[in-house]
RNA sequence: GCUGGGGUGGCGGAAUAGGUAGACGCACAGGACUUAAAAUCCUGUGUCCCUUGUGGACGUGCGGGUUCGAUUCCCGCCCUCAGCACCA
């Protein structure tokens, strides 16, 4: 054994020897337990950043902590490589998309084993290879069967000058994110998968997951479903037989409607146009025009509208309402109508103020009822949007609003111009792209067939070698003749490919169940392995995926199960959000930009906090802030300088000890000072007792010293302790635990040669279980100690070596400190057996010196004994 | 605006079926070793007060409440982060 720790020798070891064994390779085992770990996969950037670092310790902790805990793993790695950025190197460096994304993924493979992620590298897929997107298109071929893939006509981001789609991303802003110009929506015909038959359960599945997934994720995905209550009321436009359904949440407010407000979309208007005035059609274009641009976040529009002279019928009141076009009301959501109903909806109250529409009150607040009835009309200061009591509402008045919500829905089910209705914000999900670099969506399009499905035999459709990829006009696969040009499936004519491609939210909607069995030609996977492997009992990935990707895999799985291809209705048990890792950055409002930090100075008071920060070049004063890391406000740190300067055991600890892993990890180069002298610590102290360990009983002797029983103590303490942390997600409190046994194995203060054998065992049994405790942050370091300590080379699991266990005896504390409160305030302390009773307990803090100088000439009201923890003297 | 988190030392954070607040680490200060430095080891470190002790008071965003006892439970605020947002 070398006396100095060297990470990197050590690290390089054990990488090269776990790859050459194959020692993650996880084979099915119907005897043993099994536990699948999942990592959110990575895009193939080219560089880990330290958002993957966090990441993946904390999956490969867990993993190592199940595996010694005698579970079969499956911890499997691969690469999200469709996207935009391939296409944009191929557009800016003239590069081959492949190539650019094969690279990649070769450095960072590289990358990720140099951190010594324990994964199952013969089960690596990645997106961008025919294997993998044949089964893309197998599944949209499936859908379409099953009616859940369809095509119609949506707006997409249209930049004019570059020619080309935008995704909202680039189009934020409403301006082309590379020439600045003004988006415009462009409307095309695109695939759709029916997310939104499976709303309801998406939102009824929950209950499956609660507990097990973060709660703010379970919310953030109820209000993206957004489920909504209400009603479909038909206006009957009249001099026509046409009708204009609305969906309100709130029929009870009916009575109250001045008007009918619909999008500028809206069939009627199209249905009327020869009814409508040409002022009128003019100001209709310009409203839609007005909704189409897009709108940053916050940013509210004006209410706009123009009354199109139409005129709709309530079918409770008879009355004669107008039809106005408005600028509020979106196409996509309900029925693309609304009844205008001003006292009691902030928006339809601003449009009617706008429009000196008129403004009834038909809902009271139940002490104003009288009040209400008597007055015809009611100056309202701001729409009045709370349930209450139904008022100028005919044989409805003085209903409550709940009983008439029920009611009238019913009457107007009964009288067939309406019905009780839920609705969802949850669009159809639209996974057709104008772009290359994706999965190519199998559909030839014949002039006598139509759009039709090309045949699974011939799946994959592969995408050609490579296109003109100029970043203007149409999609590059638009411009490969050979691509477009197919004979139609079915009648063998004359046919164009799709040259949209996929979403990538559709690779990874399934891609973790193609690890299960990647080399399968004929299926996405087989049936009987997933039903051995899945669902995944723990997934880890950032919390940005909150509701796009854990949605979409959420349907897509239900889509499986009705496939028969799973046989449960949740694809993920537990769900870890880890939170991001920031840095400090240094802004110099002088020179309004971001600088390094080692172009500023520091002051700090005798405590340590900031004082004072100044550009070291001109003094100008310096903001000191802790943001995202990013290249330009050069906070970023790069994994590999880490790894290389600090080892990636180092790394990897400090990396979990710093935060709680769903809190935001701010990273400073001195915490992780302290995980490398943590880690030197642990060397040096096996050096020092290596040897005298060989000579260590292996049966538990009869007697110990006292500090050979309180290390023993505090071993079986640690052990106990960590193992609830882990078991209840706690990855930096175990850190903590390690490092107060390596303190205390310091504390044992004896000479390795002077050592009896009960010495020799307690440290044995503290050095044995510190090392397997550690594995889980600090593999490499733990092999090798243990290699050395064993003198087996076969490494920690081939050993078949298990999580320690903690003895409960040697855990129980031989004394406790009780604290002794008089009325609520710590006055004393008294030493006790862990078995003494309550009442030994009182009279021990009853007879304690201090205790008695508060007690004396006073009243003891009662006594509180809190066992093994407290005692508490009531005095008057 | 709606929804959901979160406010504990100089910093990251421990501790909640109500029971010693501040574990562990960082930073800082002092000491040992050294010709010196680094490394290492030891000690101290919530605030304030005094008679410097095995002392006292205060202290978990603010104000109330329940309780023998509240960081933990209840009510009302303030601040902050995140997601969504003209959703009818």
């Amino acid at each position: 054994m070398e006396e100095k720790y060297s990470a990197q020798k050590i690290e390089k070891k054990w990488q090269n020897r776990w790859a050459a064994k194959g020692i993650f390779e996880t084979r099915i085992d119907q005897t043993k337990e099994k536990f699948y770990c999942l990592e959110m996969l990575p895009y193939p950037s080219g560089r880990l950043h330290m958002g993957h670092v966090r990441n993946y310790s904390i999956g490969d902790a867990l993993s190592w902590y199940k595996r010694l805990q005698g579970l079969n793993v499956l911890h499997p790695i691969g690469w999200d490589s469709f996207g935009q950025p391939a296409e944009q190197a191929a557009i800016q460096k003239g590069v081959n998309p492949r190539d650019w994304t094969e690279d990649n993924i070769n450095q960072m493979r590289e990358q990720l084993r140099r951190l010594g992620i324990s994964y199952d590298w013969s089960r690596e897929i990645a997106a961008h290879r025919p294997e993998f997107y044949k089964f893309d298109q197998w599944f949209f071929l499936k859908m379409l069967e099953m009616g859940l893939a369809y095509r119609k006509d949506s707006q997409v981001n249209w930049c004019p000058k570059c020619e080309t789609t935008l995704s909202n991303e680039q189009a934020s802003g409403g301006v082309c994110w590379r020439c600045g110009t003004r988006v415009e929506k462009q409307t095309r015909q695109q695939w759709f998968l029916r997310i939104t038959d499976y709303a309801e359960e998406l939102l009824g599945g929950m209950n499956q997951i609660e507990g097990g997934w973060p709660e703010r994720v379970l919310t953030m995905q109820k209000n993206w479903i957004g489920r909504s209550e209400g009603a479909f009321i038909d206006f009957a436009v009249t001099h026509t037989d046409q009708k204009v359904r609305v969906f309100t949440t709130r029929i009870d407010t009916i009575y109250g409607a001045n008007a009918i407000v619909v999008a500028p979309e809206h069939p009627v208007i199209e249905n009327n146009l020869d009814d409508l005035a040409p002022e009128v059609i003019a100001r209709i274009q310009e409203i839609q025009m007005e909704q189409a641009q897009p709108t940053d976040y916050g940013e509210e529009i004006a209410k706009d509208g123009v009354d199109t002279g139409l005129k709709a019928v309530n079918p409770f009141s008879s009355e004669e309402l107008p039809v106005w076009v408005g600028n509020y009301v979106m196409i996509d959501y309900g029925t693309g109508a609304v009844m205008s109903v001003p006292a009691h909806d902030e928006r339809d109250f601003e449009f009617a103020k706008k429009f000196g529409l008129p403004i009834r009150q038909v809902i009271s607040e139940p002490h104003l009822v009288h009040e209400h009835q008597q007055m015809q009309a009611l100056a309202l200061e701001e729409a009045f949007t709370e349930e209450g009591i139904l008022v100028h509402s005919d044989y409805w008045n003085g209903k409550k609003s709940r009983d008439a919500k029920r009611e009238m829905a019913q009457f107007a089910e009964k009288h067939d111009f309406g019905d009780s209705a839920v609705t969802y914000r949850l669009r159809d999900w639209g996974i057709s792209r104008q772009r290359f670099w994706g999965a190519p969506i199998p559909i030839i399009y014949c002039e006598t067939c139509g759009a039709v499905p090309v045949p699974f035999e011939e799946l994959p459709v592969e995408l050609p070698e490579s296109a003109p990829f100029t970043g203007v006009g149409e999609s590059p696969l638009a411009k490969v003749p050979d691509f477009v040009n197919a004979p139609c499936p079915q009648c063998g004519g004359a046919g164009q490919r799709e040259t949209d491609t996929m979403d990538t939210f559709v690779d990874s909607a399934w891609y973790y169940f193609r690890y299960l069995d990647p080399d399968n030609r004929m299926m996405p996977f087989d049936p009987e392995v997933a039903g051995y492997w899945t669902p995944v009992e723990q997934y880890i990935g950032g919390v940005d995926h909150a509701v796009m990707h854990l949605l979409y895999t959420r349907f897509w799985t239900k889509v499986m199960r009705d496939m028969g291809l799973v046989k449960f209705d949740e694809p993920v048990k537990n769900l870890l959000t880890q939170g991001m890792v920031v840095g400090e950055s240094y802004y110099s409002e002088e020179h309004a930009g971001y600088v390094p930090q080692d172009e500023v100075r520091i002051e700090r008071d005798e405590k340590g906090k900031i004082t004072k920060a100044n550009l070291k070049s001109d003094n100008s004063p310096i903001k000191v802030a802790v943001e995202k890391m990013s290249k330009s406000k050069f906070n970023g740190v790069d994994p590999d300088d880490m790894v290389l300067e600090y080892g990636a055991d180092a790394v990897r600890i400090f990396a979990l000890f710093a935060a709680p892993v769903e809190n935001e990890l701010v990273w400073m180069e001195t915490g992780i000072d302290g995980a490398v002298r943590f880690l030197q610590r642990v060397y040096r102290y096996f050096y020092r007792w290596h040897e005298h360990l060989q000579n260590a009983p292996s049966s538990e002797p009869d007697e110990f010293s006292e500090g050979a029983r309180k290390l023993r103590q505090k071993t079986h303490q640690t052990i106990k302790r960590i193992t609830e942390n882990f078991e209840s997600g706690q990855f930096n409190t175990p850190v903590a635990g390690l490092m107060e046994l390596s303190n205390a194995m310091g504390d044992f203060k004896i000479e390795p040669s002077e050592a009896e054998t009960g010495d020799l065992f307690a440290v044995r049994e503290a050095v044995e279980s510190l090392i397997l405790m550690l594995t889980p942050y600090a593999p490499h370091i733990c092999e090798e100690l243990w290699e050395i300590l064993t003198g087996s080379e076969e490494g920690i699991l081939t050993s078949n070596a298990r999580f320690p266990v903690a003895d409960p005896d040697w855990a129980r504390a031989d004394e406790l400190e009780i604290p002794v409160q008089v009325n609520g305030k710590l006055r004393s302390r008294v030493k006790a057996s862990p078995d003494a009773t309550n009442g030994e307990l009182e009279e021990l803090a009853l007879a304690d010196e201090k205790i008695r100088e508060y007690t004396d000439g006073k009243q003891i009201v009662k006594v509180i004994v809190v066992p093994k923890r407290l005692v508490n003297v009531v005095i008057k």
